[in-house]
DNA sequence: TTTTGTTATCGTAATATTGCGATATTATAA
DNA sequence: TTATAATATCGCAATATTACGATAACAAAA
């Protein structure tokens, strides 16, 4: 064992669970805030800022990436981030519909 | 390695990354959303209704009640788990803090 | 072409998570 | 008291995640 059942549960609960799941790292955290108190996007200067080494901030922008959050675009022999205004407003409205959805029944 | 570097993070970094990373988990949304949806509280029909082992469920229990989601009440011989509206609607604000705070400036 | 700077990927070690059977624990019922 | 039912905890196996050094890939600069 250790393998998430995902097939138990359905598509929006799988889902949901992703985008948490993914949100659920401090350093994913962290770069979210960096990149969006720039006015200019964001290469190198993250493995600085946050004090990762180069290789982990890349997973984690591969991380951010895979649930469309973050579009990459090459800029000379850097790569310049940017936060998906779309997809980013999508997935607010995803999380509060889920918390306004589930409701608050209690004892 | 293996282990998150909590201490490079501010601790509203460190918290938000555990509410998302605890709510990251198709097993403990569909608990919510089950609980939710009925108006009397949960006990072991969770085991039913989700198929996950007892043991397993319970796991899923303790760590949604880590993080202040759920309370239990003692009820005869069986446990009955709510969410807790006030922490429910605190967590809700604070994502929606980081979401709005957390600007959308691109390339 | 060679060098340099930047990012991605691979491989690996350390740790965490998931899931479950077995076994406590605790409270009611008999 | 003894049995029963519900939940929690322990211990373990399988898998996932985190982090990083090494190295590949690639574009601009020399």
């Amino acid at each position: 064992m250790g393998i998430t059942k995902t097939q138990i549960f359905d598509q929006q609960q799988n889902e949901l669970a992703q985008f948490f799941k993914i949100l659920g790292h401090p350093a994913r955290i962290a770069i979210l805030q960096y990149i969006s108190k720039q006015n200019t996007c964001i290469c190198n200067d993250l493995v600085e800022e946050i004090g990762l080494a180069q290789a982990t901030i890349s997973q984690h922008l591969k991380e951010l990436k895979s649930i469309g959050l973050l579009q990459g675009e090459i800029e000379g022999k850097s790569m310049c981030y940017c936060i998906d205004i779309d997809r980013w407003t999508a997935l607010q409205k995803n999380l509060n519909s889920f918390f306004n959805t589930t409701k608050k029944n209690c004892c």
